[in-house]
DNA sequence: CTGTTAGCGCCTTCAG
DNA sequence: CTGAAGGCGCTAACAG
């Protein structure tokens, strides 16, 4: 490996004028800068970014830390952060948690010590923990955060309304009639699945029904583990006439347990699902749904990093309200 | 900040004991090390990664590049690599190029002298561009690759048969009937592309079927594209009746313009994608698609990079077999 | 077993 | 405008 030494000698120059024309950070005459750019080229001189990185004590690097990655949810936020931090040339690392949270603290504390910034969407690791890993580093939270205790100096915050999205889901569903309205939850204890549970409650409370919770399950953020927890709706008697998915994801699998049931959405069952991801449009039925929506997530989130990263010192925390869009996966209950 | 010396005067040792205990490198007395550890605590000192990166030479980062990290197909690879890397606790910073040379070209260099390897999809670099910036770290490329020339012995391969794909899904077609068959293709130029739409050509060639070039849609490997794509084909006088699409994201979106022509699949017009990502058992009717599980070339290219990584010598290459699945999205020409 | 010391490759004052 | 020298935080011989 070629070093600026090697550099400086072969243009009998010192290392620092090598350093100045690499960097351009201060004038050095057309003949040496010259000599410099021979030499780099002759030797295949290619710096050492990590080198700098120690030196300057800043690498242009962040990490995303998200459940899963190859769900399409979040690989539209990975782009997203990706689009923005392109832009600052800044490269991201992509970290899957599973919701795990011996994989949470695990990255970041890999992460730990070298990263520039963090984007989290935490299912179990609390403020504190993740300031005890990662020092100061800046950290932006993306989705909810309970924890609201300690010194969040170093913490910006993009979200959505949960659990305002989720109850206008269900009211939806209770102004179309239903009485029944099932639930499919997300993973249990964890920030956004209390929200959008708590949103579901209060909307069917508002309305003055109550809550079988033969009608709650708990699934995870997957496809097959809604088509599962759909299929056990069904077999409830009598079955709901509307389910509510924590998510779009489930809300897939719970279509197509439907349509394995026989069962017509949405006219023996209405379903609603939550994100508004792109497949949402292009299910049969089209997908009812509350929007929160991935890509403008990712843009914020990475935007308030990336200031911070600048030097902004005041946190910032940016709230997106979430909105129903009405497609074609609800209707009333039949016989209304 | 707090290094590593300020734990070493704390504890009133050296660093070399602060860096041996830290390390688990070689015996410390217990006592020495319990002080060691105290002081850690006290001062809440962590490693400063990048150091340690600088004084070992090496750093557990690989760069993944690929074309749209958004797209199902890309998120899964990703997926897949992060599970394997994981493992050795690396990390991997993900790069979406959309196809753009330009791009290509910046990632390896910003990825150039500092990561310890590369897994890259290129559309446009060669392989020439690629050691010019990245000099001898290790690259798996996964897909195809053209240029075969040069020095490759740092370079290893993982991919499937485009070409032979493409040629049964054709084939597939012909044998059910059909004669008018469309090509949604992807983007011109780039490797996977033209191994596809040289088995498109090959297998109607083989069939003595001319190809009408009017038939033939270039586009981008988006959904949208393949709707527009294929809304154009339907157009077309007399229309096709079937179309193979480059890969499972355009069929998507042709599914969906032939929905919104009225056609039916597969009774009007068989489609047949490529790639087989989750949602071609999904849609209506299922896709049929050729097999190249996105997974599994994810963990072969991860685990080859990882293997390369500690140290293996010789080139490998791994090809898989692509194999036809057929769902409902094919049929017999009507009248048949 | 512990401490000293010399790098890792680059950046950055600070004299000349 | 150029070069010498110190330092970034850590690791790894090598003495003791």
């Amino acid at each position: 490996m070629t070093t600026m030494r090697d550099v400086a000698e072969r243009a009998g120059v010192s290392v620092a004028t090598v350093s100045h024309v690499i960097n351009d950070t201060q004038y050095v005459s057309p003949e040496l800068r010259e000599r410099v750019l021979n030499a780099i080229e002759t030797l295949d001189y290619r710096p050492n970014k990590l080198a700098r990185a120690l030196s300057k004590k800043a690498i242009p690097l962040v990490a995303l830390i998200v459940p899963d990655i190859s769900n399409p949810y979040w690989s539209i936020v990975a782009r997203a952060v990706q689009d923005v931090t392109d832009g600052y040339r800044f490269s991201v690392i992509v970290c899957s948690t599973d919701g795990l949270f011996e994989r949470e603290v695990r990255f970041l504390q890999s992460l730990a010590g070298w990263v520039s910034g963090v984007i989290f969407h935490p299912y179990h690791v609390t403020h504190e923990h993740t300031n005890r890993h990662l020092g100061k580093v800046p950290v932006v939270i993306v989705g909810e955060f309970l924890s609201d205790e300690g010194d969040l100096v170093n913490w910006d915050h993009v979200g959505g309304d949960n659990q305002g999205g989720a109850r206008q889901a269900v009211e939806h569903l209770i102004d179309l009639g239903h009485r029944r309205i099932g639930f499919i939850q997300g993973p249990a204890d964890t920030p956004t699945s209390e929200r959008r549970l708590a949103g579901f409650q209060q909307a069917l409370e508002l309305a003055g029904l109550v809550i079988d919770e033969r009608l709650l399950m708990v699934v995870d953020y997957t496809r097959e583990a809604g088509r599962q927890g759909m299929a056990a709706l069904l077999e409830a008697e009598p079955p709901p006439t509307a389910v509510f998915c924590a998510n779009d994801v489930i809300a897939l699998g719970a279509l197509e347990a439907a349509k394995e049931c026989g069962c017509d959405v949405p006219g023996d069952v209405s379903i609603v699902g939550f994100d508004d991801i792109d497949e949402a449009v292009h299910t049969s039925p089209p997908l009812t749904t509350i929007r929160q929506p991935p890509r403008r997530l990712g843009k914020a989130a990475a935007e308030m990093l990336m200031e911070r990263i600048e030097g902004r010192d005041e946190p910032r925390r940016i709230f997106y309200d979430s909105s129903l869009i009405v497609r074609e996966s609800t209707a009333p209950p039949r016989g209304e």
